[in-house]
DNA sequence: TGCAGATGATGAG
DNA sequence: TCATCCTCTGCAG
């Protein structure tokens, strides 16, 4: 269940644990037999996060890429390990620590030019160190797409979930509706500063919490995961800043919760997006990820 | 204990 | 826009 913050956490905790290990690899599933003997008794060299994908290198240019998607899990031991779930996608296993993935989106083994294919088309992390405030800019800033809409395309800025997108634009003070290409300089430059903090903190500390939720210090290590949110979860009760009820509506067939009084929602039109237009971007999307998708499946039948 | 819903992405229509 | 993949969590009973 992650957005960047916790896939950055990942490949920072494994690059520190099993870089220079080498690693048997299986499937006790069976849906990635082939991927794992690819990988299996070869030394992990790097592990890398961009947005909400992880890529390990091993020795000889063997690329695996993992996105979890909403049901994805990984977890790593340091000791012995338990015996693998039977959805367990993939188990490498060292004398020192073992990796169990299970129910990912995407696992995957790739070539140096699939990986760099994939890299080109994400947007800007803005935990990464390279990433560009002008660029991220240039790439959301865009079109008529609302401004929420925009936060999830992987494409525009990556790293960003749901609840980071709520949390973000209702610190920001933005109105989720807002057309992405009618954001001024100053608020994206306040949005990016933000979503850089909310990120980098969440992922030292492991999970999201926003400044400015209700009860924070008790709830942190607690169940009531939604009180360490402003907004995200808490539909119905008092927004934290101002007290009014935070409101709660579909947006793409994904919930999309702000502040309707802090964030101006209701001074903002609803934007109509260019239907035509949307649907030639979508088609362009979808050949980029077939041709990729032809290109693995050429390499792995050599 | 069982079930609905979810921190995503993709393909079909 | 909707269905689908697939697993886990939280809540109701």
């Amino acid at each position: 269940m992650p957005e960047g913050n916790i896939i950055h956490r990942v490949a920072r905790v494994h690059g520190r644990w099993l870089s220079g290990r080498r690693f048997t690899a299986d499937s006790p599933q069976g849906r990635f037999e082939d991927g794992a003997r690819g990988v299996s008794g070869r030394v992990l060299q790097a592990v890398e996060a961009h947005g909400k994908h992880l890529f390990y290198r091993f020795e000889g240019e063997v690329r695996l890429h993992v996105h979890l998607g909403l049901f994805g899990n990984i977890r790593h031991f340091r000791s012995e390990a338990p015996a693998p779930s039977p959805a367990c996608r993939l188990r490498l296993s060292s004398p020192h620590a073992t990796l169990h993935l299970s129910g990912p989106q995407a696992c995957e083994l790739l070539t140096a030019e699939d990986e760099a294919t994939l890299r080109a088309r994400l947007g800007e992390d803005p935990l990464r160190a390279e990433s560009s405030l002008e660029r991220a800019r240039e790439k959301l800033c865009r079109g008529r797409m609302p401004l929420a809409l925009a936060l999830l395309d992987q494409e525009r800025l990556s790293g960003v979930g749901n609840i980071l997108r709520a949390e973000a634009l209702f610190l920001a003070r933005l109105p989720p509706l807002l057309p992405a290409g009618a954001l001024s300089e100053a608020d994206f430059a306040r949005l990016w500063d933000v979503l850089q903090r909310l990120l980098s903190d969440a992922s030292r500390d492991g999970h999201i919490v926003t400044p400015g939720a209700p009860r924070v210090p008790e709830c942190v290590a607690g169940k009531k995961r939604a009180e360490r949110f402003c907004v995200y979860g808490r539909e119905g009760q008092p927004c934290p800043r101002c007290g009014a009820k935070v409101r709660r509506r579909e947006l793409a067939a994904r919930g999309l919760f702000f502040c309707a009084e802090c964030q101006g929602v209701d001074a903002v039109p609803r934007p109509r997006v260019a239907k035509k237009k949307a649907r030639a971007v979508q088609e362009k999307r979808r050949d980029a990820r077939r041709e990729v998708k032809k290109r693995t499946a050429r390499s792995t039948a050599r």
